[in-house]
DNA sequence: CGGATCGAC
DNA sequence: CTATGTCGATCCG
């Protein structure tokens, strides 16, 4: 599905209202241009209940940011270069297990939605079209594309931006049947292929491309399909290039298939045959996809499917692009290229590192450093596998589902008695889908978004699963009646409710659960005696209800309104989109939730010790009781943790921690000011907060340097010069001004081209100032870590063993020490 | 564990 | 009038 929000724009600091619109606008073609589709989101949009939200949103954001700038200003020159130092280790490790031997492809099929309802609706071609209703937006062609209509953008505002645009109503069962023939073809080439969504998938054609070797011509060749209304014509203009047999998508028809085609395939009349190239395999699979739906895809092809899902953007639409396996072609890429294209970064993500005067991929292999010190470590291993451009290069079959859930967004309902009614019926179908799936959780969670479209969940986990409505409605029921009363007397004023149910038991937890404390004290007999609870406040609403229960039930009074919502999916696809039944109303409402309200209410009452600090508790349930325990546990990790923290920051400002002796330095910073002068200032556009503390950076550094004479410091940087030097020979822009550009360019592709000692040296250990003669830097660098790690341990050991134990049965990195300094 | 947030489709 | 629904992951308290 095409994505409104890729492409948005958030170098202005009021970027609300950009982000919700527009992007690469042709000049020329009918439209609007920029300027004029931001005026029209406006005015849409100032002042609604909506905008405030996302105002607000915003403002969080900017506080996030703001927070990060402060703990990045507490950075000090040597956090940063222990860091470089660690995660420069990290990344000549992820270099030597980058893994090229596969090839994986992504297709996605152009504004698929939309090219379905073209398709099947002539009338609708050469118009402006989106897919959807007036409230939501699901895809828009090409056309409409033009005059700033996007998916996820309201049909309302669409309409304002263009009003000839044509709003086609969802219809999820078409959608779902020219997928499954896509898919049939996908399957050919790989029977684990991987789908994402109705309109892309993954897939893996190593093997395919094995096989293919050996097969015989006519096994590649493909046959027009001469049946399509398009005429017999079709596949002769076809194979000159002249036209290609999809809906048109887009005025300037740029079919791309048939150049490719005319210069892969050789064409023969009313057939292709297709080579056994990666990109033939895919140009076939593009053929065949067309001919058989008259639907367009693009492709992309790379040896990761991080790499792969970013190609297939590159020539969208109706295009392919390749990465080629080599560890060169994978930089150069991604070299450029904004974060913003990477899955997985979004927009605050994006905004996040703007602030950090990070916006392309260099940009971010080039802060790691810094990086790894601002964000956790999951999060800045992520950064740096971007930067690096790896990914899985296999497609791992989905786990198990863990979770289930059903939300509804309607006009404002605000009392007690609809809220309830709605609620049960949320409950209802989700249980019908548990019971589909054979599923159970132990933590149902209420969802609720109220007129000003603030969002809240509230959850809670009981000690037995369920999945009944009853089971379900229960919990909800609670959670609800919380809610509720929490703005008593005011109503609350609701636009969504959800329901959630998740923790499913699978496999593994079962053996875990079985030793976990929780299920220890439930198997305790003689812990437990039934007690009963008063009933919640919210009891009249019940009562009150029974009186309306002869009515329909309340999404049965609404649905007529809202017929768009009555579209379904086959099976495989729906996943709680189900349509609506009619339901028995609920004339035993009362009983039923009574009923489960005893079953709620079994819960025990005892004064327990704690088994970890030995003081009574007194607990109403079990799980107020595991809580203290878990607390209590908690508690006391913490503690240790900040000790040894406390510890290592000590060791930390240990005077000299860095003393390299080496020669290395003076020959790369010389290059680098070399360089330097022939740069182009022009290109250095420059955040002034990013490149203040890049600029604060090489001053310490150069009065370090000068004043305490520790060229230590220096050959760290050279080293992590050399290593950027690599990765990013050619940098464009940012962070000249810290006078440690790139100097020269290494075509090798191993990870040994790091540091290609010349000569033997000696080094000083910082760690256990042992000299250590050394051929390279690596195995130097090694030692270090060596020694590092070492003292790490020791220090551990006398302090808390438990902890020790753990920590030196992991693998032998720990980032997460250096990353956070409490 | 619970709640909020992000990100993808 | 009129700003989705569903799921997984992560972070923080």
């Amino acid at each position: 599905m095409d994505n409104m929000q890729k492409v948005a724009n958030s170098s202005c600091n009021d970027g609300v209202l950009l982000r919700m619109g527009l992007n690469d606008n042709k000049a020329g073609m009918q439209g609007l241009d920029k300027e004029k589709i931001n005026k029209i989101i406006m005015e849409a949009t100032k002042g609604s209940r909506f905008y405030e939200n996302e105002l607000k949103k915003d403002q969080q954001v900017n506080q996030r940011i703001e927070k990060m700038m402060q703990l990045k200003e507490k950075i000090t020159t040597q956090q940063l270069l222990k860091a470089q130092l660690q995660v420069d280790k990290l990344v000549i490790e992820l270099e030597q297990s980058r893994n090229l031997s596969s090839t994986i492809v992504h297709i996605d099929m152009d504004a698929f939605y939309a090219a379905v309802e073209m398709r099947d609706n002539p009338e609708l071609k050469e118009k402006p079209i989106a897919v959807g209703s007036m409230s939501m937006l699901s895809t828009s062609n090409y056309h409409a594309r033009r005059f700033g209509v996007r998916a996820a953008m309201p049909g309302f505002i669409a309409k304002r931006l263009c009003p000839h645009l044509t709003i086609v109503p969802l219809n999820f069962e078409k959608y779902g049947k020219v997928s499954k023939e896509v898919r049939e073809i996908l399957a050919e080439y790989d029977p684990n292929f991987m789908p994402m969504g109705l309109d892309e998938a993954y897939l893996n054609i190593t093997e395919h491309l094995e096989e293919r070797l050996n097969w015989p011509e006519d096994r590649r060749k493909f046959f027009f399909n001469t049946e399509n209304k398009n005429d017999t014509n079709m596949c002769a203009k076809f194979n000159k290039g002249e036209v290609s047999s999809s809906p048109v998508l887009f005025e300037d028809n740029t079919s791309l298939m048939d150049d490719d085609l005319k210069q892969g395939g050789l064409s023969v009349e009313n057939s292709v045959v297709f080579g056994t190239s990666a990109e033939e395999v895919v140009k076939e699979i593009r053929f065949r996809i067309e001919q058989k739906t008259q639907l367009t895809a693009s492709a992309g092809i790379a040896p990761n499917t991080m790499l792969a899902k970013m190609c297939s953007d590159r020539n969208k639409p109706n295009g392919q692009y390749r990465i080629s396996p080599e560890r060169q072609a994978v930089l150069d890429f991604l070299k450029d290229l904004p974060i913003r294209k990477v899955p997985g970064i979004g927009k605050v993500t994006e905004k996040m590192l703007k602030a950090l005067g990070i916006v392309t991929c260099s940009e971010l292999y080039q802060q790691r450093a810094l990086l790894s010190l601002l964000f956790s470590e999951i999060s800045w291993r992520n950064f740096l596998d971007i930067s690096l451009g790896l990914g899985s290069t296999h497609l791992e079959k989905d786990g198990e589902r863990k979770s289930m859930s059903t939300e509804r967004t309607f006009s404002e309902i605000n009392t007690a008695e609809d809220q309830y009614s709605l609620c049960r019926e949320l409950c209802r179908d989700l249980a019908q889908e548990l019971q589909k799936e054979g599923l159970k959780g132990k933590t149902v969670t209420l969802k609720l978004k109220n007129v000003n479209f603030e969002v809240k969940t509230r959850a809670s986990t009981v000690l037995s699963s369920v999945s009944t409505e009853e089971e379900v409605f229960a919990v909800a029921k609670d959670l609800l009646a919380t809610e509720i009363d929490s703005v008593a007397p005011h109503p609350l004023r609701i636009r969504l409710m959800g329901v959630r149910v998740s923790g499913f038991l699978t496999e593994e937890e079962k053996k875990y659960q079985q030793k976990s404390i929780t299920s220890f004290l439930k198997s305790g007999k003689e812990i437990s005696f039934l007690r009963h609870q008063p009933q919640k406040s919210n009891q009249e609403y019940f009562t009150k209800n029974s009186e309306a229960s002869h009515r329909q039930s309340f999404f049965d009074q609404k649905r007529a309104a809202r017929q768009l919502d009555s579209e379904n999916l086959s099976p495989n696809e729906t996943r709680g989109k189900q349509p609506f039944h009619d339901r028995k109303s609920s004339a035993n409402f009362v009983e039923e939730t009574e009923e489960v309200t005893d079953l709620q209410n079994s819960i025990v009452c005892k004064i327990f010790t704690c088994p970890v600090c030995f003081e009574e508790q007194s607990s109403n349930n079990l799980e107020g009781l595991n809580r203290h325990i878990d607390e209590c546990l908690n508690g006391m990790l913490v503690k240790d943790t900040v000790e040894i923290f406390k510890n290592d920051s000590s060791r930390e400002s240990t005077p000299n921690f860095l003393q390299f002796k080496n020669e290395y330095v003076g020959e790369c910073q010389k290059n680098k000011t070399d360089q330097l002068a022939g740069l182009d200032q022009s290109a250095s556009v420059s955040d002034s907060s990013t490149n203040n503390s890049t600029e604060k950076f090489g001053q310490i550094m150069s009065e370090k340097s000068s004043r305490e004479r520790q060229p230590s410091n220096l050959s760290d940087i050279a080293r992590n010069v050399c290593i950027e030097q690599c990765l990013f020979p050619r940098r464009t822009s940012q962070d000249n001004e810290d006078h440690f550009d790139e100097t020269e360019h290494t075509e090798g592709t191993s990870s040994s081209c790091f540091f290609e000692a010349k000569e033997d040296r000696v080094l000083v250990c910082p760690v256990c100032n042992s000299e250590q003669k050394t051929t390279n830097l690596v195995s130097f660098n090694r030692h270090v870590d060596i020694c590092l790690n070492k003292g790490l341990i020791q220090e551990l050991t006398e302090k808390n063993k438990f902890l020790t134990k753990s920590y030196s049965t992991e693998n032998s990195r720990k980032p997460g020490l250096f990353q956070r300094f409490s």
